[in-house]
DNA sequence: CTAAAATTTCAGAAAAGACAGAAATAACGG
DNA sequence: CCGTTATTTCTGTCTTTTCTGAAATTTTAG
């Protein structure tokens, strides 16, 4: 596929922004091109678009499916397969955060609790290392629950406590 | 210091969470090591505790303070810097989420900022591509914009906001 | 001003991560 | 089945990041 020139500067830019988030560059390139993409874009094309071998496409879309981020479609006559990525950002966005909170804070928030739990029976920590534990501990739980109550709520209504946001503040903030 | 078993795997763990969100994993288990320990410690203990050389403490430090997740205190008949962390968990996420913003939204939000700029008088750029880039400066705007209206509401407010995240929604949802 | 202590800088080693290309596997049409 | 095409896996190489230890610098007390 051609890049212009805004293109070619934007999958860059995702890209370097990726990797400072932990994820990989080429897949968040591969990201970025299929964003833009107008139409699917087989394997093949993505490689030789962004000059990356094909066997790390490979890796890279396999990622990306696992994170929902992508999916495969397929035309008549022609086996290969194609793919599109997720076109809102709205979405986008749920995806990743949905995905890192299950991958990574919940796993942390589990951590945690047996952390807790043990901390309960050991004399060893001092008393305030046990306090600071639990105190993060009770913190992460009030965001994902935040978090819980918001996620499935519809666009339109988020967008609206959004913007309301200020407003609520000052009425039951008193 | 001497670390009980807990308190060593809570900075193992943070360690990797760290390296998981693109944050050197030192770093992070210095961070981790000042937010338990219940009194400052100086460049040396965090250098012996954490196993790791004395120059990758400083260096890891001077982050920290960038970041002022950490603050340098002195002690009467002693010259050497101790340092403590941040401990209040909801500043910590506060003073994170707002150096990232900084550093990385603010950005690229500049940057998309120029590409639609450009894209205006960009008549290569098919306008699919146009509205996708335009469609994700418009999202990144409208999640700062809330960002700023809430980043500086006392913790009460917000910790009620969030509390009432699913009544609000049915109220303004009709 | 000097010497000791504390800290930082920096160059190179070590480790981790990303990548290419070959080889293996799978899917498909005939 | 067989040959072809598409895809994935795997291994070694290359790049980048992280880390160390020595040297340089800064700080401080006397």
């Amino acid at each position: 596929m051609r890049l212009t020139p805004v293109m070619h500067r934007y999958i860059v830019h995702w890209g370097e922004m990726g990797s400072r988030w932990g994820i990989n560059r080429s897949v968040a390139q591969i990201h970025a091109l299929l964003y833009l993409a107008p139409n699917p874009l087989h394997a093949d094309e993505i490689a030789e678009t962004l000059g990356i071998a094909r066997s790390n496409v490979s890796v890279g879309i396999k990622e990306l499916l696992a994170w929902d981020l992508v999916q495969v479609t397929h035309t008549l006559g022609d086996r290969r397969d194609f793919f599109v990525a997720q076109r809102d950002p709205w979405e986008v966005i749920r995806v990743i955060v949905e995905g890192r909170k299950r991958r990574e804070i919940d796993p942390t928030l589990a951590f945690l609790r047996t952390c807790v739990t043990e901390l309960e029976t050991d004399s060893e920590t001092p008393a305030e290392v046990r306090e600071r534990i639990a105190g993060q501990l009770e913190f992460l739980e009030t965001l994902t629950r935040w978090y819980d109550s918001i996620k499935s709520l519809p666009r339109k209504t988020l967008l609206k406590m959004m913007r309301l946001g200020q407003k609520i503040a000052k009425v039951i903030g008193e």
